[in-house]
DNA sequence: TTGTAAGCGTTATCAA
DNA sequence: TTGATAACGCTTACAA
C-alpha cells in the first residue's frame, strides 16, 4: 500500500508496474526515447497517457542535481524598463521546457546577495542578473556558480561570464551632445533614483558639458527618490525657482521628461523653443506626446531575449559565439529638441 | 566518501556529525528551535555558521511534500497594472520565508491552464490567479488544489476559494454616470485588448448610457490590440473622422486617455471644454497631466498585498476572517471632466 | 528531548 | 536495450 503522504500521485513506478517494465525504463522512455525499443516506448506512452502521469520536477531536481529554472534578478518589478526585459526573456523561454523565476532586489546590493544565495541553492539552469555592480560576495558566488550567468542592462570591463547591455555613459554623452549640437548651451540634468546606471548617465552628461565648456553644477538636480512624472514637474519648478537661465533639460528617464513637458505646458513654456527636452529609454508615449519628445532608445526586450538565448545555448552544451554583446542605443531626435536656426538664445537675458 | 554528485555541498548530516548530534536534530533546531534543548541548539547554530550550511529547498520539498513558493498567474508582465499587484504581493512575501513564482498567461485561458498544471506539480504553498474567467479544467484544478487559492483583480459570484478584487462593471458604470452627471450627452467608449475585465467595463458603460437614453453604438470603438498611448491618439482620430458630434470619452484605461489628451492638444481641442475625458486605473501621471485627467482609481497594490496575506494566513493554519474582499474603487474627478455650469452644449450643433 | 528507520520520486551507475 | 540498486538531502512517524 502506498503511503498516504503522496496523496494518490501517479509515479514512474506506477507507470512501470502497469506497463510491465521498470521505473527507470519509463524514465528513459520519456527523457531519451531513442534509448528504448519502439515496442516498449509505445506501450509506455500509452500507459503514461492512461494514468495521467506527470513528472515530478522536485524529485527530478534532487536526483539529477539540476532544475529547468532560470533565475532572474531585477531591481524593480514596477519599472517598465525591466518589464520589457522580462518580456524579452519570456519570449524565448516560453517555447522551451524551462521556466523563469525572478527575484526583486529593490536596487539593494545586499538584497541581491541574499537572493543570489537562495537562487543558487535551488540549482538553477542559468542566472540572469542586472547590472555590473554586484557586491564582492555576489561576484564570488556568481563566479563559482555551476551554471551559465548573464549580466544584462549594461556593459562593463569584467564580465563574470556572459553579458548583454550597452554603455549608459556613452548614451547619455551622445544625448547631451545632441542638445549641444542643437545650439542649446544652458543644459540641465534631472536624475532620480541615482542607481549605478543613472550615475553613469550623469557622468556621460557631465563629460559632454565639460568638454563643451558648458558645465554648471547648479543645473544638476538629482534625488534618491524613484522617478515619477510628478517628480519631473517638481524638478522643473524647483529649477525655475532658482534660475530662469535654462535652455534645455536632459532627463535621466522618460517619466521625468513627461513631467517636465506637462509642467512646461502649464507654464506656457514652449518646447522646444523656450526649453529643449530629452528623455531616456524611449517609452512608447514619447513619440506621440505633444510635441514628440526626443529620447534615447534602448533595446530592452532584445537584451532579455539575447540573455535568455545565451543561457539556453550554454545549457544545451553549445558554445555561445558572442558571449559579450553591446547592443548600443539609438538617439530618437524629435521635435522637443529642434534647435533654432541661428543658434539658441537664452530665454532670459 | 561522499559521492561526487553533491559537489561538496554541506548537508544536515555534515552539521550533525560535527556537532555530535543526529541530522534530524539539526533539522529540528532550524525549523522548530523550541523542540531542541538550548544547549544543543546553540552548539548546532555555531556549527551551521561555521560550515556555512544552507538548507536545500528541493530536498525539503520532496520530503515534506510542500514548498515555500507562492505561484502567481498574471496575464501580462508589461502591463503596469499587474506590476503594481506584484509589488503588493512582494511587499508581504519579502518579510517571510516564502518566495514568489510567476507565470505569464498572456491573456490566454489555455496558457493559464497549462501553467496551472505545471505550478500545481510543484507543490506550491499557495496560488494567486487573475480574474474569474478560468477554463472549466482550470477551475477544477484549482478546486482540487491542496493549497490556498486567491482570485484577484475582480469580484464575482463563485469564488474558487478566496477572492480580492472589485467590480469592473460598477466602476465603469459610475465613471460613465460621472460624465452624464457633468452634463455630457454624447459619450464615447474607447476599449483596447477587450479581455474579460474590459468587457465588463464596456457593459457598465453601456448600462449607464442606456439608462440615460444616451446609447449610440457608433460611439463605441474597441480593438483586440493591446492598449498604448498611440492607440489612444488613433482612436480619437478615427472617431473624429466619423463624427464631430462627441462630447466626452471614457477610455478603458489611462494609456488610451493619455493618447486622447495628446491628440486633443495637437488638434487644439480643449479638454474639458470641447471634450471631457476619463481614464481608468489612475496611473500616477493622470494627476499631473495638463489638464489633470479624471480616472477610476483601483487599489492594485492593496489587492496584491491582501491576496498574499490571505495565503500566508492560511498556510499558517489561521482562519481568514474575510475570505472574499471587495476593495471597491474611487472616482478621481479632475479637471478633464469639469462640466460647464449651465449644462453641456454639443460641440457641433 | 533526541534518535532510528523509512520513505519522498527521480536519476546515475553499473551490471546483465 | 533493460534492470537492480543506491543515492539525492531532507522530513515524517514512531521509538527510546
Amino acid at each position: 500500500m502506498k503511503s498516504d503522504r503522496s496523496a494518490g500521485k501517479v509515479t514512474l513506478a506506477d507507470v512501470g508496474r502497469v506497463a510491465n517494465v521498470s521505473a527507470i525504463t519509463v524514465s528513459r522512455a520519456l527523457r531519451k526515447p531513442e534509448m528504448v525499443s519502439p515496442k516498449l516506448r509505445q506501450r509506455i506512452e500509452e500507459v503514461v497517457a492512461e494514468l495521467g502521469y506527470v513528472p515530478d520536477p522536485v524529485a527530478r531536481a534532487l536526483a539529477s542535481d539540476r532544475t529547468d529554472v532560470i533565475g532572474v534578478l531585477i531591481p524593480s518589478v514596477t519599472n517598465s524598463v525591466f518589464a520589457d526585459v522580462l518580456r524579452g526573456i519570456y519570449s524565448v523561454v516560453e517555447g522551451s521546457p524551462f521556466s523563469v523565476q525572478f527575484g526583486n532586489t529593490r536596487y539593494s546590493v545586499l538584497e541581491e546577495e541574499r537572493l543570489l544565495r537562495i537562487f543558487l541553492s535551488q540549482r538553477p539552469a542559468g542566472l540572469i542578473v542586472s547590472g555590473i555592480d554586484q557586491s564582492e560576495a555576489s561576484t564570488a558566488l556568481l563566479t563559482q556558480a555551476r551554471c551559465p550567468v548573464v549580466q544584462i542592462m549594461e556593459t562593463g570591463p569584467a564580465p563574470v561570464d556572459m553579458m548583454v547591455g550597452f554603455s549608459h555613459r556613452d548614451a547619455a554623452h551622445d544625448a547631451t551632445r545632441h542638445l549641444i549640437d542643437g545650439g542649446y548651451r544652458r543644459i540641465a540634468f534631472f536624475g532620480a533614483r541615482m542607481d549605478p546606471r543613472t550615475q553613469r548617465r550623469l557622468e556621460g552628461y557631465t563629460q559632454a558639458v565639460k568638454d563643451a565648456g558648458l558645465f554648471d553644477e547648479s543645473l544638476m538636480i538629482t534625488t534618491p527618490r524613484a522617478s515619477t512624472v510628478e517628480l519631473g514637474c517638481q524638478m522643473l519648478s524647483d529649477l525655475l525657482a532658482r534660475t530662469q537661465d535654462v535652455e534645455a533639460i536632459f532627463c535621466n528617464n522618460d517619466d521625468l521628461a513627461l513631467g517636465v513637458l506637462f509642467e512646461c505646458q502649464r507654464r506656457r513654456i514652449a518646447v522646444p523653443d523656450d526649453i529643449g527636452l530629452c528623455g531616456f529609454n524611449d517609452l512608447e508615449m514619447m513619440a506621440v506626446a505633444n510635441p514628440p519628445i526626443t529620447s534615447v532608445r534602448t533595446f530592452r526586450q532584445e537584451m532579455g531575449r539575447r540573455a535568455a538565448e545565451m543561457v539556453l545555448m550554454r545549457v544545451a552544451g553549445e558554445e555561445v559565439p558572442e558571449p559579450v554583446v553591446d547592443l548600443r542605443y539609438e538617439l530618437m531626435a524629435r521635435q522637443s529638441t529642434r534647435a533654432c536656426e541661428e543658434g539658441r538664445r537664452r530665454r532670459v537675458p
